[in-house]
RNA sequence: GGGGUCGUAGUUAAGUCGGUUAUAACGCCGGCCUGUCACGCCGGAGGCCGUGGGUUCGAGUCCCAUCGGCCCCGCCA
């Protein structure tokens, strides 16, 4: 008996176990998802990554087994040899894949005992996060998480299958590397053998394939872990996974269009849906204008309109205020506004309050004028160049946020998604892909008093709009393109700076000395001085793109291991403090 | 850094106005049961009410602090 597993060899994942097999002699391994003792007859569901069959044992063909079965609990590991037959006549399981068969045991070997697991894997229960992260090996169990692992395994697969035929060379770039002072908190690892020096983990290998392109590697890709000291999310984790590339001597559209049989690609091989190609592109400033967001949500209407115009001249204080200041009154037509009373209306107020809107004025049209808090105010042709800009009829309910444009776009942007996910206008299964293109290449700061990039410093402006970079520097477009699926931000590139003199001039609008330039970026300059090509390229948010293909709304279903909110792992305690003798070898001391 | 929300048995939850022995379901343990599949029936065990302090004759319940999970704002080139 105990060295069944080394005499008998597994035949068959348990879930793969079927009609065809009927009258073979299998052995399957597996976990016990659930016993079921008759008395007589014993039944057990044995499960693997594949899925559930049932395994029986009769006390009349297999007494010692029966037996042994007995002793059989909750995730014990088993295994088994039996004979697959046809279920009883009135016994198939319509609800199981292998509902048409069980497997007549003879032959028994518990592999393992288990303790009794603190949560239940069969039952579709809201077991609290933090006990399914603490015990993640046995929340790992569970189909639904293996099964998104599976496809996360399967894009992997399928991406660098598309890559390869496409002429990508996959390279590995460093882990530990330089500290990039721009944008997001740098993960620090001190050297030992360099004292009180810094190693930086990469938010992004995004130097280093620049780098491979003046290198003449012509097309580079790379499954990357990425690196962001930064609060976390719902979305978004310290450590994640990007799909990056880079290719010469391409222009956007190359870029675009590569881009756009990956995704077909991907969608055709692990969902088998054919998408289709090309996909729509919007203007940075048609997505702001339209939808408030730069990664607009397409699958639903609701789109902000611009009614400053009609109200520039008004009496009613508010818009006067506004419009004065240089800001803009925008709205949002609900049809059949009846669906939202008026303790919705106050729960959208305290809703925009989070974006720093003031308030949300709203007016329902009725055949004989509003019912509106701010009717009284307005004048007969302000009401009707509303009502024709919003072509507001009988019924429809109408949304008002007036502030600066920055606010406005906040709050009515996020208030869109929040309506339609409450009136469930989004029907699931859609998959709606947008590209952004024409960027701003650099947005000012309030917060450090000067123009930075809205992508990074490496991004190429438009060639024409260069002039506008002394004078108006937030007029510059960039040759920057995001892909956005379903509202969300899961590809961003851009074609990149490869003569050094317009890297120079980037980096004085940016505000950064020539000094300051050559210690961050000294190599990336010299390297632009050896013969760079023209370059451009994209990085993909793998485990966003994995979330939106499964349809989980937090990213932790997607990554085995993933930390709290706090950048705390629950299995395995880190981060930990260190032993002194450890901080010394790296000569650092903790102050506080 | 800030706002919100949750924390009661292994798990998920209930617990009224502060009141006597803290409920239920599932799970677990024991018994019975030869066709179930979330098997069924009978019985049983199981509690630092997150932690610390306070108010009170009395606190799961009220107050303060603190720890932790989740969601959001800021942040995330």
């Amino acid at each position: 008996m105990t060295d069944f597993i080394t005499t008998k060899k597994r035949t068959h994942y348990c879930g793969n176990v079927g009609k065809d097999d009927i009258g073979k002699e299998v052995v399957l391994m597996g976990w016990t998802h659930r016993r079921r003792d008759h008395g007589g007859v014993i039944f057990v569901d044995l499960r693997d990554r594949e899925g559930l069959v049932q395994v029986v044992f009769n006390p009349e063909n297999a007494p010692a087994a029966h037996k042994e079965a007995h002793r059989i609990r909750s995730e014990y590991v088993l295994a088994v040899a039996g004979t697959v037959r046809r279920r009883p006549e009135g016994m198939e399981n319509p609800d199981l894949k292998s509902g048409d068969i069980e497997v007549m045991v003879h032959e028994l070997d518990i592999l393992n005992e288990a303790k009794t697991p603190p949560f239940v894997l069969d039952v579709e229960a809201d077991i609290s996060e933090n006990v399914r992260l603490k015990y993640r090996y046995l929340d790992l169990r569970r189909p639904e998480i293996q099964k998104n692992l599976l496809l996360r395994s399967q894009v992997a697969a399928e991406t660098r299958f598309y890559f390869r035929d496409n002429g990508f060379i996959e390279v590995e770039t460093p882990i530990l590397t330089k500290s990039t002072p721009e944008g997001a908190r740098d993960y620090l690892v001190p050297s030992r053998v360099n004292q009180g020096m810094f190693y930086a983990l990469p938010q992004s290998p995004q130097i280093f394939k620049q780098l491979l392109m003046v290198s003449g590697f012509d097309r580079y890709y790379q499954i990357a872990k990425c690196f962001r000291d930064e609060d976390l999310r719902a979305d978004r984790q310290p450590e994640f996974t990007q799909i990056d590339l880079e290719m010469s001597f391409i222009d956007e559209n190359d870029i675009i269009r590569i881009m756009e049989g990956f995704m077909a690609h991907v969608w055709k091989a692990c969902l088998g849906i054919e998408l289709t190609v090309p996909f729509p592109r919007i203007p940075y400033h048609d997505a702001m204008n339209r939808y408030g967001k730069d990664a607009p949500d397409v699958r639903f209407g609701l789109e902000l309109r611009d009614i400053t115009d009609c109200v520039r001249n008004s009496n009613f204080n508010l818009f006067q205020e506004v419009t004065q200041a240089g800001g803009m009154i925008k709205c949002i037509k609900v049809e059949d506004g009846k669906r939202l009373s008026r303790k919705d209306l106050d729960e959208l107020r305290d809703f925009v309050a989070v974006y720093g809107a003031k308030g949300l004025a709203w007016a329902r049209v009725n055949p004989d004028g509003w019912t509106s808090p701010i009717y009284k105010f307005l004048k007969p042709e302000e009401v009707k160049g509303i009502e024709t800009v919003m072509e507001a009829k009988e019924g429809d309910l109408i949304l008002f946020c007036a502030d600066s444009p920055r606010v406005v776009h906040d709050a009515l942007g996020n208030l869109r998604l929040h309506l339609a996910k409450k009136l469930g206008l989004v029907a699931p299964g859609q998959f709606a892909f947008t590209w952004v293109t024409e960027f701003p290449l650099m947005e000012y700061s309030e917060s450090e008093k000067r123009f930075v990039s809205t992508h990074h410093p490496f991004t190429s402006p438009v060639m024409e709009d260069l002039p506008y970079l002394k004078t108006d520097p937030g007029k510059v477009r960039a040759r920057a393109y995001d892909l956005v699926l379903n509202g969300s931000e899961i590809g961003g590139g851009s074609i990149r700076i490869h003569q050094q003199h317009v890297q120079a001039q980037i980096f004085e609008a940016l505000g950064l000395s020539q000094e300051e330039a050559r210690t961050k970026f000294g190599f990336l300059l010299d390297a632009l001085e050896y013969g760079t090509p023209p370059h451009g390229g994209l990085a993909f948010g793998f485990d966003r793109m994995i979330m939106l293909m499964t349809g989980t709304d937090s990213i932790r279903d997607v990554i085995a291991f993933p930390k709290t909110q706090k950048a705390t792992c629950l299995l395995t305690d880190a981060p930990s403090t260190v032993g002194i003798e450890q901080l010394m070898e790296l000569s650092l001391k903790i102050v506080q």
